[in-house]
DNA sequence: TTCTTTGTATTAAGGTTAGTAATACAAAGA
DNA sequence: TCTTTGTATTACTAACCTTAATACAAAGAA
């Protein structure tokens, strides 16, 4: 997976890398226990510090979406511990999000697709 | 309309008083020409500084929310520009929501309820 | 054993941002 | 003249992000 940092964005480098790794394992595009870059490769790769990697391993590993291993590296779980429906902050995020779309001409309907398209098309919803 | 900062929330307190007014508008709380609190008053009532609260009420102002005359203290836009459709960095948060929502075994209804409860039950959608 | 690679830890430093504090200004109405 | 409004300035503290340079333990390979 191509993991691509907008070094314009307010969020930190570690949790861009997190999220698109979160979404990678939503989307399928990374499956259950595929091996990661090692955190000098990908930082090599990136060209950032290694530390900023080992940070998003370390987030993405106490959240469970991955686990790591001496020697062995990451790997994407093959069974995510779910923790419990939408958490606050996001609910939040997506209610300040939907307020924005709204208050700027979007339809229900446009965020709605928007949600289908990044759910995913399987049997889920 | 009352606003609540989270302490523990990584949001900056400005922000958060910005996507509460923002929030607010969207929702009907808050109506197009209602006087929102001078920034003295509104930090005095929360314990903050009057500078965050000017931080805010300049966004607010500059993304086209809200008008602010001295004198006058700020109101909300009776037309709020629009902005084109759904930020980019918008869609990607939006997409990092619900791919952790899918991971954590929501189901994409659920998602689409929440969308609808933030967006109202107006003719819009 | 020796070497290499893995994630991880440590310590230090620099940069940016958020927030507070204290004060002041211009505008406009009372 | 006085008050209230948003706004500006300056200085300071604190927290966070990132980098840098090393180093360590674990485990497989040579």
């Amino acid at each position: 997976m191509i993991i691509r940092i907008d070094e314009l964005s307010d969020v930190p480098i570690y949790l861009q890398i997190r999220n698109q790794i979160v979404m990678g394992i939503s989307s399928g595009e990374l499956a259950g226990g595929e091996q990661l870059p090692t955190v000098r490769a990908l930082a090599l790769e990136m060209g950032i510090n290694t530390m900023t990697v080992s940070k998003s391993y370390q987030l993405l590993k106490q959240e469970g979406y991955i686990m790591t291993d001496r020697k062995n590296g990451a790997r994407v779980r093959t069974e995510i511990r779910v923790q419990g429906g939408i958490s606050d902050s996001n609910k939040t995020e997506l209610k300040r999000i939907v307020s924005e779309a709204r208050l700027s001409g979007v339809s229900r309907q446009e965020i709605v697709s928007l949600v289908d398209e990044y759910y995913g098309t399987d049997d889920k919803g």
